[in-house]
DNA sequence: ATGCCTTACGTTATACGTAATTATT
DNA sequence: AATAATTACGTATAACGTAAGGCAT
């Protein structure tokens, strides 16, 4: 029968020129390879190699037969690579959000549930994040608002509620709560990749100004130094909350959004080492 | 490494839906299919069956496999079967001729100078012979004009003369030679398959009806039966004459085909073949 | 003289079938 | 009981590397 090894070996031949060179890429010895190369010719019926004494080369059949084993090995390795790649979705949580937050807490939690697991998490639009749960690139995703759709399990999950954190010589600092209202004409400092969050900051922010930063440690750095309000939230004061900070609650109604946590059936486990490790905190 | 084997062993379970009956069929034993299988999970690293006590059954894994196998399966049995056909190619002769009586000289003498070979002969347009040689189709054609092209041999073959077959009481069946003018009026017996004879028949025939017959049986016998006029040529005749027949001359200059015989430099010997056994007649 | 291919030879490894084991229907 | 899968075990095949031979550059 038809070997792959044996192609393979073609193929180091017909790279290398000799059967010496290419049983030393091969690791093997040069009369191994030459009984496998006449072993093929066998097999496949016809003599690939011209014969000379001191010198193999490969002839019409032996060049037909090279490209031929170049198809046969790629769809071999594209089977194996797929394989692979399904062994290790196997391994892996695959955790989709559509804010920053729910998914910080999620993931350390999936970890320490399933330390054997790879957990990889990003965060994506709503519709992305259905489909995605649905077609399997996602486990577990965490929306905003509840999915009611057959063979998919959906649980509230958390709330978070926004602040704006001032320093406690700021005008509203003393406010039990505000208003974005009440912000309006400010200059605050924003952290990017705001998820659901954005359309807050697109609808309801227009009248303030903001300085944007996109790396984490930086943002935290300019809070520190910086006298200008922020916002924070019920969930990122969890991560090292910063110094000398007023937090006050913002009552708007879009200033709580409520998260919800979705699973396929299959998958119903993880939505129990989410909940259960939830209740350390 | 990933065997072609294990493959179409998966494949032999996912069809029998069990282990013992895919052995079976496989002709081997069921302990040998179960170590294959173990094997091929090893090597993909997936497990590709849930395994109840007394059966496997393919999971999604498993399921995926297959269709990956059917693919590196096909891919594997098209380069076989090309590398078959081209096996079969370098032990064939293929002739093409414009005309049916040079190739009716030629295969006989091909197989006796070459017992090994197998000869296949057929009738093709002028052009698709020559694409044929160029293209590796024909190893030899023969063609009714001299072929003069970079990396072909031609050379010039025989003569066929067109002939009236007339029964003894016919009217012309006295006459030295005749012209195709002479035929005008008469109804004739033809048999098909004239290749650039062809030509002759359309332009300079239309004024004779013609009786055709497309079985080469057939048509002898009809000849020997009728007192219709045929046609026949100095190379028919050496292949069993009708008895009772006078063959008169056509004098017209069409009436008369000088063939020639090509083949491409790497075969040459062909010729040689040919032009050597034919000295015998 | 060196490099390359092939054949010969002895050893080792591996792949097979039979038999035994366990569990299921 | 009968069917099915896995494990255990002894054997036989076949695959490997080393060694030897032949030929060419």
């Amino acid at each position: 029968m038809l070997e792959l090894e044996q192609l393979t070996q073609l193929m180091a031949v017909a790279e290398h020129g000799t059967l010496s060179a290419a049983a030393e890429a091969l690791h093997i010895s040069q009369p191994s390879l030459t009984r496998s190369m006449q072993k093929l010719e066998n097999v496949l019926g016809v003599a690939l190699f011209e014969r000379k004494k001191n010198r193999v080369l490969l002839n019409e059949a032996g060049l037909l037969a090279v490209e031929e084993a170049g198809k046969v090995l790629s769809a071999a390795e594209g089977m194996e690579a797929r394989m692979a790649a399904y062994a290790r979705s196997l391994r892996t949580i695959a955790v989709g959000s559509c804010a920053p937050a729910p998914m910080w807490e999620v993931t350390p939690l999936l970890s320490r549930q399933y330390p054997e697991m790879t957990i990889t998490a990003e965060m994506n639009e709503p519709d992305k994040l259905e489909d995605g749960l649905v077609s399997g690139t996602y486990q577990l995703i965490v929306t905003d608002a509840p999915l009611e759709k057959p063979g998919i399990l959906c649980q509230e999950y958390v709330t978070e509620q926004l602040y704006v954190s001032l320093p406690p010589a700021h005008p509203l600092a003393k406010r039990e709560a505000v208003h974005l209202s009440d912000l309006a004409g400010q200059t605050m400092l924003l952290f990017s990749e705001l998820g659901v969050w954005q359309r807050l900051h697109d609808e309801k922010m227009q009248d303030i100004r903001f300085i944007v930063q996109t790396e984490r440690k930086a943002f935290s750095d300019l809070i520190s130094a910086s006298v200008l309000p922020s916002f924070t939230t019920n969930l990122t004061q969890r991560y090292g909350a910063p110094m000398n900070r007023v937090n006050v609650p913002i009552l708007d109604q879009e200033a709580t959004i409520r998260f919800y946590l979705c699973v396929s059936e299959k998958h119903r486990s993880l939505l129990d080492a989410v909940y259960t490790d939830n209740t350390h905190h």
